[in-house]
RNA sequence: GGACCCGUAGUGUAGUCCGGUUUAACACGUCUCCCUGUCACGGAGAAGAUCGUCGGUUCAAAUCCGAUCGGGUCCGCCA
């Protein structure tokens, strides 16, 4: 018999039906036992004479024949899709059993640490609350790429195996490439300008490395970077246009999509429409001085508490969460940002915050060959090892510029968690690869390199 | 790299401040039994922790002190 999906059976009224999944909960009445079934669909309640069910415990995998009843009209179960039915069973095929589980997965919320949500990610991922997260931030990267698409943008997929750190020596991974030292990208940053000398419009959906010796809610060692970069842009803030119609499609996707996901979370999706605020980081430093007494106003960024009370700033008086700071210091960007025509001790940069957090950064590149090679010596580097991107400059480069976002910081803004590790199906920290690193072995043997020069020095 | 906080059954917590009726409590889970209308089912019972580890103070330590290991939060840095 075919299989059908638990969320078919609402149309199957009085038909015979297969239904496979996990179950989810199994409730004993003596004679007769009603077993939650879980599939990728929803959840179904099957029905069982003791005799068939004894043996069925949580997460047993079954495969379920039966026949679909209407439920008596005082038995509905409003929360279940279909809940106005269920599957009179008559037979039951266990695909699989399951050990216990080490906590209750059938509880509305998960309530458990963030180490045992971690250690158990396996299983924790199945759990409606934990699996709606990353529900979400499917839809977000969807949305993200359908929306380059529509504005002409061209996908690729950059390499994240590079031979030179991109913007800053300490925070990269170093990894042994043959006889060579590479690095894993810290974005994809040099790639997409080479590809904008190409296909003018260019965006990746990517995995970007930072070593950063930082245990905190809002970093990872292996993140998502949404990454887009244009040519021919009229104004740097053709950028933050872009940006701005981008995040609110994205938005009103996710209100469109996601309305049980958000609702579990009990988050709404900021007001569309309204223009994101604009502010230079010091006319944003001015405003949170006139309203804290707090004077940052020299600092070349804004703290963490900053970042929350522009963005309640924002909320008061602009009616959004949502707000761009621009002109960041050009010692705070990296060597192929834009200085500022005006005042070249700023760039022509935004980071855009919402509700307290950075969630995408981003701003116009130099993209004139004399002045980057220049830019690249003030900043320490060595030109000979930037040569191979140099290329793209040197043959001609339109006026460009570009942005990421990071779509872990998208998600846990958007849903309202904690930290950002939730939003990771498999979160990269310093102390975390899956297992805790404390469990394994203390370090690993030495490479065969580190070998070789320790045997010469012997 | 700096600052602060936490560590008690499988999970989440109470008890720690102010050491002693604590045989270490509660909820969920687990196991046994009862139950044909539950949907976070209900009822009766049981098992499960030498209170992270080591050392110290004390007549007495989950509780106070020190070290150590593990974990978290904040800052710096950043998506």
């Amino acid at each position: 018999m075919q299989r059908i999906l638990n969320i078919e059976t609402a149309k199957k009224l009085n038909k015979k039906v297969k239904v496979c999944g996990w179950v989810n909960s199994r409730r004993d009445h003596g004679g007769i036992v009603f077993l939650d079934l879980r599939d990728r669909s929803g959840i179904v309640q099957v029905v069982c004479p003791s005799k068939l069910a004894k043996d069925i415990k949580d997460e047993y995998v079954l495969a379920v024949e039966g026949k679909v009843n209407k439920r008596p009209a005082d038995m509905i179960n409003p929360k279940l899709e279909t809940g106005k039915i269920e599957i009179q069973v008559s037979k039951i095929e266990i695909l699989a059993k399951a050990a216990s589980l080490p906590f209750d997965l059938r509880n509305q919320e998960l309530k458990v640490s963030l180490p045992t949500l971690l250690d158990y990610r396996p299983i924790t991922l199945r759990h409606p609350k934990i699996k709606a997260i990353f529900r979400v931030q499917e839809k977000i990267i969807e949305s993200f790429r359908k929306n380059m698409k529509d504005l002409g943008f061209f996908e690729f997929q950059a390499p994240t195996i590079v031979p030179v750190a991109t913007e800053g020596g300490a925070e990269v991974f170093r990894i042994d490439y043959f006889d060579y030292d590479a690095y894993l990208a810290q974005s994809p940053q040099l790639y997409k300008q080479i590809l904008v000398g190409v296909f003018e419009r260019v965006f990746t959906v990517t995995r970007a490395y930072r070593a950063e010796p930082s245990v905190t809610t809002r970093h990872l060692c292996e993140y998502i970077s949404l990454d887009v970069e244009m040519g021919f842009i009229d104004s740097w803030e053709d950028l933050m246009d872009i940006c701005q119609i981008l995040i609110y499609n994205i938005f009103s996707d996710l209100k469109k999509n996601c309305k049980k996901e958000l609702k579990i979370f009990g988050q709404s999706i900021p007001s569309l429409g309204i223009p994101i605020p604009r502010l230079k980081l010091r006319e944003a430093q001015e405003i949170i001085f006139e309203r804290t007494g707090r004077d940052n106003r020299r600092e070349a960024d804004l703290t963490p508490e900053d970042e929350k009370e522009i963005c309640q700033w924002a909320k008061e008086k602009k009616n959004t969460e949502l707000v761009f700071i621009t002109h960041f210091p050009s010692k705070k960007r990296p060597f192929y940002t834009y200085p500022d025509p005006e005042d070249p001790e700023y760039t022509l940069s935004f980071d855009l915050l919402y509700k307290g957090m950075e969630i995408v950064t981003g701003g116009q590149r130099i993209h004139e060959y004399e002045k980057l090679l220049k830019n690249i010596k003030k900043f320490g580097g060595k030109v000979k090892d930037f040569k191979f991107y140099l290329q793209t400059f040197k043959y001609g480069m339109p006026p460009e510029g570009g942005f990421a976002l990071g779509a872990e910081r998208i998600t846990k803004q958007v849903l309202g968690l904690k930290n950002l590790r939730e939003a990771s199906f498999f979160p990269r920290d310093m102390a975390r690869i899956d297992q805790r690193l404390s469990t394994l072995k203390p370090k690993n043997p030495p490479s065969p390199r580190l070998r070789r020069a320790r045997k010469k020095n012997d």
